[in-house]
DNA sequence: TCTGCCATGTAAGCCGTTACATGATTTT
DNA sequence: AAAATCATGTAACGGCTTACATGGCAGA
């Protein structure tokens, strides 16, 4: 195991938490889920799925070849699942409300495992990471001030583009802060249909 | 020089081209200009600086407290400026329109220094990037379809909100083509000052 | 038959960060 | 006098990718 707050174990318990697998699958579920896009790589998944493994918070079990021959007669393959110590360890992972959880490269994560994130500690992390993303923009908009007199126009519309997926996504947040208070001990059931076209409505989501 | 397509090499080169400079306010410039956020460290930038001086793209002269005392009496510091190696190996990065200049490390780098970049090019890595995206908001489309079912909400939530960042990205895309293609070899009288010398054809910037 | 997906791993290397080391100069 | 900022670097390490190595199974 990693030292402080590794994401990629953490993502692994989370799935593994809703229901075993092996690391092929697990691959495709972790790059469906979360990045969606940036496949993760097999070179970074198994040496991860051994270093969980030899901390022994997941335990791999081979299922080699035995099926009746029915279906899924695929190959041996290693199953893991949760331990003991694997569940404690995902669980003081997701309590965890402080900047590792809101950072740029874990927020994604500890997202996507909000269903299983008690709502006070789900609304703190929002919090927190709104907070973050207006202190960069403040940031920005400072320098963009000093600056904007010597930069050419494309430079500048850059800029300007990433200054409003970043407060974009501050109002993605508000949506969602507004949404967690409104509903404190309701799960939110009866989600509409996402489909598509642009925005919908769908699931906890903001409007705007 | 690192091998193909040196991405933060391009950045300083692209930088020193506007004006010589030393490393800590390259540094400065760098954050300032792209990402915004994200600060490059000086452990990547100093040796950078090194690989670029040892290829003889760039050359530092050290201006050693022999400043009449005036004004900027700070200490010697080594201001790097681009050899005529490095202005040829700019050149030719700047006309790359290929895939290594639409991909995800490099397009905004290659966007900032549009404005040295011939519209031909622009246009180029505009589609290129353009396309790269479209393809992976299909990839996502799908692979939402298939597995809608199996998500919690909130997991759903973070796809479509990523997925409308993109999509909003291409949208910024079209509009920056557009532009693009009306300035099609027309000076477009009223764009705003080119600012900048060089490249002639004025820097147009979409609207919003 | 051959292509492509399933499945697991290892080795090398890229690109970057943090932390350390050092010291001058400017501002409070 | 202390604190911030300017200025340059090095060493260690982190996390991820690519490319390699291997092989079984399914369908065109």
């Amino acid at each position: 195991m990693r030292a402080r707050s590794d994401v990629l174990g953490t993502a692994i318990l989370g799935l593994l938490h809703e229901s075993p697998m092996h690391g092929y699958e697990l691959r495709k579920r972790l790059n469906e889920v979360l990045g969606s896009f940036r496949a993760l790589s097999y070179g970074s998944l198994y040496p991860a799925l051994r270093a969980l493994a030899d901390a022994g918070l997941i335990a791999g079990a081979e299922t080699d070849s035995a099926p009746p021959h029915a279906l899924s007669g695929k190959r041996a393959r290693i199953v893991y699942e949760l331990t003991a110590a694997g569940k404690e360890r995902l669980q003081s992972a997701l309590a965890e409300a402080g900047p590792a959880a809101w950072e740029d490269g874990s927020f994604d994560v500890r997202f996507a495992l909000f269903a299983h994130t008690d709502a006070e500690t789900r609304l703190r992390i929002l919090e927190g990471r709104r907070t973050r993303l207006t202190e960069r923009l403040d940031t920005v908009r400072k320098s963009m001030a000093r600056t904007r007199e010597r930069l050419d126009d494309y430079t500048l519309e850059l800029q300007r583009h990433g200054l409003e997926q970043v407060e974009r996504e501050v109002r993605w947040l508000d949506g969602l802060i507004d949404n967690e208070r409104g509903n404190r001990r309701a799960p939110t059931t009866a989600s509409g249909l996402p489909a598509d076209a642009d925005d919908a409505e769908g699931a906890p989501a903001p409007r705007h």
